[in-house]
DNA sequence: ATGAATTTTCAACATATTTTAACCGCCACC
DNA sequence: GGTGGCGGTTAAAATATGTTGAAAATTCAT
């Protein structure tokens, strides 16, 4: 489970379960606050799971203005503020504080998550894309593959046909398309070398090794059982 | 050692004592004075070494007020001024003047510790912020490198093609994106060029050369490990 | 502007790794 | 029980990178 979470401030409880939804809906963990004070309270007491705070400006008790400025006292934690229409002569005061993003009300949630997945994407490293294969990890960015927490060595052609292998996951692939999609088009050689690097990619995979499954007369699979 | 030296005004000798030794903590310098007028004597014999003035508000001789006045007559060293409880109204006032900060008492040491900070930060450039990649230490402003602690001579495509695998820790660079993005985008030559320098960059990083790792087929990619 | 010093590029060779082809033996399927 | 397809192995061929040094280009100082 992902450890990212948004904290949520607004003092209407329906603008936070809008939120909310669209947002877990995206795998983030929610904080919610009513108002400036809790979110205080609240962000002081999960500030190292905290990646992003979306606050609302009008606010009772203490308004948004306020907490921004309480927080960037002391942290550096990427900031969305929520305005309503009008108010956006206030943005060159709350750049200089340390807004990241505006959002004006109303506003689509399509936006709203975009903005939301920009900003974390750009501050939060561990949001990188790592897929799972049951213990087989791939990392496309860092072109890596990790079986059960310890990486391992591949080639350029065995990463890559790994990669085919496990972005069609569950789907029988013949050995034309293997050749067609992991060599160059124009590669006309033995397709039996493709059983080499399978085999050797089973090798490195280990006792993950037999996911990759031999489809007779047609070519092979992957998949996880 | 820092040669920030910070110049702390306050007539009540435990609130000096009690500003001092946490500044002290965090390594900078620290001179005091009792009331306004030691204020503008010390601070005219050490104008170099002062990047930061905290200064009360109520004092014998000479207040607060009268001292920022001064000081600004012929100098832009970044104040923060210590107000206690109720002198807000004059907010609007010292800001007029060049009031960077205000900080009320009682406070909190972590406080202003956060605002000292953040003000030296953005006032200092012997402060600035300087990433490490594993004792590989880079200043963009200054464009020098430093590793473990010793100065290393980077000409400029050492520098940039360094930079710019830093910037993309983690990441698996192709060597046409890397020329796209160290090169001009109009170069049109041998992408091997890549090679000699890496081959330079590593030497010169010692023993953290082997951090840029070569992705056999696709480049490089540097991650600590 | 000129020459010196440095940096950058390129070419050539050395090494290392990957890819491929070829062969063998087994096993599944008819 | 034959047979064609597959896995395993190996070594040669192909490719990529490391290394070196010198030419070309650029920068710098005079």
């Amino acid at each position: 489970m992902s450890d990212i979470t948004v904290l949520v401030v607004d003092d209407e409880v329906r603008m936070r379960k809008l939120i909310k939804d669209f947002l877990i809906k995206k795998g983030y963990g929610i904080l919610e606050a009513g108002d400036g004070e809790e979110a205080l309270t609240v962000f002081e007491e999960n500030r190292n799971k905290i990646k992003l705070i979306l606050l609302d400006v009008m606010m009772p008790k203490l308004d948004g203005w306020s907490v921004l400025r309480q927080i960037r006292q002391d942290s550096k934690v990427p900031i969305i503020m929520l305005t309503a229409r009008g108010e956006e002569q206030d943005e060159l005061f709350g750049f200089e504080l340390g807004v990241d993003e505006y959002i004006s009300k109303p506003f689509s949630p399509k936006i709203l998550v975009a903005r939301v997945e920009a900003i974390l994407k750009r501050t939060s490293p561990e949001l990188k894309e790592l897929k799972d294969y049951g213990g087989i990890v791939i990392d496309p960015e860092g072109r890596t593959v990790t079986v059960d927490s310890k990486q391992i060595e591949m080639s350029l052609r065995e990463y890559e046909l790994l990669k085919y292998l496990l972005d069609n996951e569950g789907i029988a692939l013949s050995r034309d398309k293997i050749l067609n999609n992991v060599w160059n088009y124009d590669y006309y050689g033995d397709s039996r070398t493709i059983d080499s690097h399978i085999k050797k990619i089973r090798h490195k995979l280990g006792k993950r090794g037999k996911y990759i499954q031999t489809i007779r007369g047609i070519g092979y699979k992957f998949e996880i059982k």
